[in-house]
DNA sequence: GATGAATGAGGGTTCATTCAT
DNA sequence: CATGAATGAACCCTCATTCAT
């Protein structure tokens, strides 16, 4: 089938993408290294994507759905009762998608900043839906902490966003210190996170 | 004295080269950009700094000095005694440095990626440096903390860098949500790093 | 037969390709808007014509050639005996094949420049080639009122340009005022061609 | 002077433009191509025109002010009292001015039709006011003559278009004829306005 | 023969950097 | 020293053409 291999040539400059774009950056990267990256000529990737900006764009839809849909399953499962083991799970299985999809977890990172919205309006456009996205999903199970007196109210609004502060700045610290390879503490973060680091 | 003149103009460069840095973002804002809001022509930025990588990293040189000159003045005081005063009153210290330089905060959170190591050397060279000065001070109030029993030592090596890392998802928080000019609460981060989120 | 499906197909082609350039002009009209315009795949348009030069000139042969028809089968008539009847007569069926086939009439006009010759060997050969012949027969008509003395001698080796010339620009000062679908008035443009604007 | 120095680039940038869109057609004409032919980089003419249809546009502004200079002023002196004689007079002025600057003529030609409206909205929105200050200055004396009954009325918004159909129709014939540098017989075209054809 | 995805030379445009004034 | 016009390598994107299916 001509849509069959249409398809591979696709997800062939989507990977490819999401390659050059976590390696060189995502202003660095040109669609001539992607190109060679994904092993087609340039003018290819245009067939499948009107420019730059839609070809970045498509990329995040793509990835994001993925986290989404993970996040999704879990909340509809039944809780276990015990909130500090929802979010324990919930943290890890996050933690393992953006293991498996280090690159996309880099780019998204690189997404806060640096883009000329005039230049990527697609992309600028994605990205606080994707953003808000991840974000609901996690709110949900804070709430119901909430709700259930397991969490303190202060900070709750602010919850999320220290989570996934906590995993992407501890993320970046080990890229820092040459310890790419190694996986988070997602434990000890999900008891830091619920106890604080007072003994 | 001529020598006072040029001191001017240099600054004047610096104080416009952040502006645009963090207003159009480190890879979109241009020499011209910056010699427009500086006043000047766009040799005149090329009489003070090599080039644009020399004019990024004099501008972070300069700029880090107040910050570490804020904490080491702090670290060399007595301690109150109680660690989560100190821990407080440092990370009010840092805030309000933040928000007083708000751009170069901007800046210093690009940093960590879309620069292109080998278009920009001097920067790449001298960006980890000063993360590690800023991570030391911290640490040295932490590891005392760690010392008095204060804190629990099993994420210790991460606490700088989850403290920091919450400021930052912070700060952009408010700014994703369009309240920008939002003060972070500091004591309630200071209290959630301590005691954590369960109720 | 096969022959007459490969026929409709050519000629479904040519058709789209006049609306094309017609439309879009010569040299912004792409090969895919054509074929998408005559319901084919691009590569159909390279198995009827060898290039884009190709199928231009094909058109211009195809359109061409009925005009030519229409002026010889007029010429082959005898003459009505006055020439100003004779001429009224051939202008009005000119300026009756030039409303049926407007796009063409616009192509004709584009051909007067735009075109890369060196890019567009073949089209660009065959177009004076269709000028001369239009031209030619025009002129056969006009003799034959300069012998009759019908008309002056002085410009006559320009009469039948300007003739023409002033067809065209009455039929683009119509599309300028907006009134693309007005009819030409030749009747007044042949009174006027004999006999000036004086009053 | 820095600035003059610049006009002369910008000068000298404009008429290797008029130079290239003559002789290469206005869609076949690269930058590069204008560029070279002014002396100068590519990115020069980005100095001085901020893209490809800025630059022509300003071509057209500033050759088209010439000319409307030129009738301006004609328009402005007295009338010899013969209608006839100020045609002459005028259509000779345009004339002389069309072929001291036959490249601009040319352009003028063109610019009719293959301009895609879309890529180049500057150029598309200056041509009709051009076309239209250039038929309003003849339009003027035309409308002199039909008020002193020295023309007829019948095709009276006509007479501007058919004179400049004339002129234009047989300058490209000559070019055609390959007899490019002969002048136009313009008193003759004249004559033909007044009294056309007939014997 | 029809199809349409792949190709890649070539065009327009940008912007860090230089250097004559 | 400041100036700002000139430079040109490098980027994004287009589209006529090819060729495997």
């Amino acid at each position: 089938m001509r849509s069959r291999q249409r398809e591979a040539t696709a997800a062939a400059i989507l990977d490819a993408a999401e390659e050059e774009f976590a390696k060189r950056g995502l202003n660095t990267a040109t669609m001539n290294d992607i190109a060679a990256a994904a092993g087609v000529a340039v003018g290819t990737l245009y067939n499948h994507f009107k420019d730059r900006d839609a070809l970045l764009a498509a990329l995040l839809q793509e990835r994001r759905a993925g986290l989404i849909a993970v996040m999704e399953e879990f909340l509809e499962q039944p809780s276990s009762g015990d909130f500090a083991t929802d979010l324990r799970a919930l943290v890890n299985l996050m933690g393992g998608y953006f293991e498996k999809n280090r690159r996309f977890h880099m780019i998204l990172h690189q997404l806060e900043f640096g883009l000329n919205t005039a230049a990527y309006p697609e992309t600028a456009a994605c990205t606080p839906k994707m953003k808000a996205e991840m974000h609901l999903r996690l709110d949900k199970l804070i709430k119901r902490g909430v709700k259930m007196k397991a969490l303190r109210p202060e900070l709750a609004e602010y919850y999320p966003t220290l989570l996934l502060g906590m995993m992407r700045s501890m993320r970046f610290r080990l890229v820092e210190l040459g310890r790419s390879d190694e996986r988070l503490p997602l434990d000890e973060v999900v008891h830091f996170f619920m106890h604080g680091a007072a003994a």
